[in-house]
DNA sequence: CCTCAAACGGACTACCGAGTCCGCTTACAG
DNA sequence: CTGTAAGCGGACTCGGTAGTCCGTTTGAGG
């Protein structure tokens, strides 16, 4: 079996919910005991299961990206470069801002988690719309995200539309 | 005359001083301590004069922004609109990353402090060059600055020359 | 000089959040 | 059913910061 009391998967379970819910809210800043009350469980079962506050923020951040790569996937398969590079910015963007508080998180862990391969199709989606020639060139792959996402968080709260589109249209050769 | 003792004024000084250096290189988490330190106070002195954080962050802000409101008056006596925009926005960009946890303070605050007259000037220079047709519409006045402040902000340290392009290519027509 | 209010600064309080510990509880194997 | 190790959770420690208070120092007017 897998190692684990049902009672302590069910809590692992509960906590990277609540975690994600509040992080979603409130950025990295949210505070490990609100996670342990709205996962109805002590914040010493928090702390056994992820070690520090950071472990805790990189899982929830893991299991977001995860959703993420099947839309870059997806965006791989398509056979315009250029749109499936905007498309997958727009999807992504979409998805992201169900959560705004993550992209602070992702922002405060920096390099740590960031799934490679996440980073790996991203990379590849945007390369391949640049030879396309919908991208222009002199920014690095590594450059679009945090663009985006800086963008992301700086809008007010209905906007983010707005300040994307602008966004990737600077982003256009 | 100031109806502030010698040595009180020039505490004044220092501790906008030590603040502006400090907030600049730790954005809003700096310490009133270290800030008190490097002014070469007790941080008691530095409460008497501001008595929140807040208070001393908004006179830092404050400070800051008259810089910037002088470039921006140079901007509105020039007599091409959507150059005088664009080099407005490079030039700001340019003395705020000087210091650029500032930019971190300001998002920080919020509307609070954000000079009235800046706030003007700024609004002035947009909406001129968006009526001589140097810059895209669906963008409010008020939208500029945080989008250019957020990608600087999300620039690698020597980066942000080029994250700034994107955006301001963004913003043109 | 001398006085004294203004100003100083550091000890102190209050609070908050991360991370530890340990006595109690409970799942589950035999 | 029972023994026991895995798991639980809250009390506790520790560190760090905003803001207060008050005994001491000092600038400046008379």
């Amino acid at each position: 079996m897998t190692e684990l009391r049902a009672d302590a998967r069910r809590n692992h379970e509960r906590v990277l919910d609540a975690a994600t819910e509040v992080f979603a809210a409130s950025g990295p800043d949210a505070s490990i005991d609100e996670i342990a009350r709205l996962a109805g469980v002590g914040h010493g079962t928090v702390f056994r299961r992820f070690p520090t506050k950071d472990d805790l923020m990189y899982a929830v951040i893991e299991r977001h990206v995860a959703q993420i790569c099947s839309l870059a996937e997806e965006a791989l398969a398509s056979d315009d470069p250029a749109e499936a590079f905007f498309g997958f910015a727009r999807a992504a963007a979409e998805l992201g801002m169900t959560t705004p508080g993550l992209h602070k998180c992702i922002v405060h862990c920096g390099e740590k988690p960031r799934g490679a391969e996440l980073e790996e199709l991203g990379t590849k989606i945007v390369s391949r719309a640049q030879r396309a020639g919908g991208l222009r060139r002199d920014v690095e792959p590594s450059d679009v995200a945090p663009l985006i996402r800086a963008a992301l968080i700086a809008a007010p709260p209905g906007q983010w539309r707005r300040y994307l589109d602008v966004v990737l249209d600077g982003l256009r050769s």
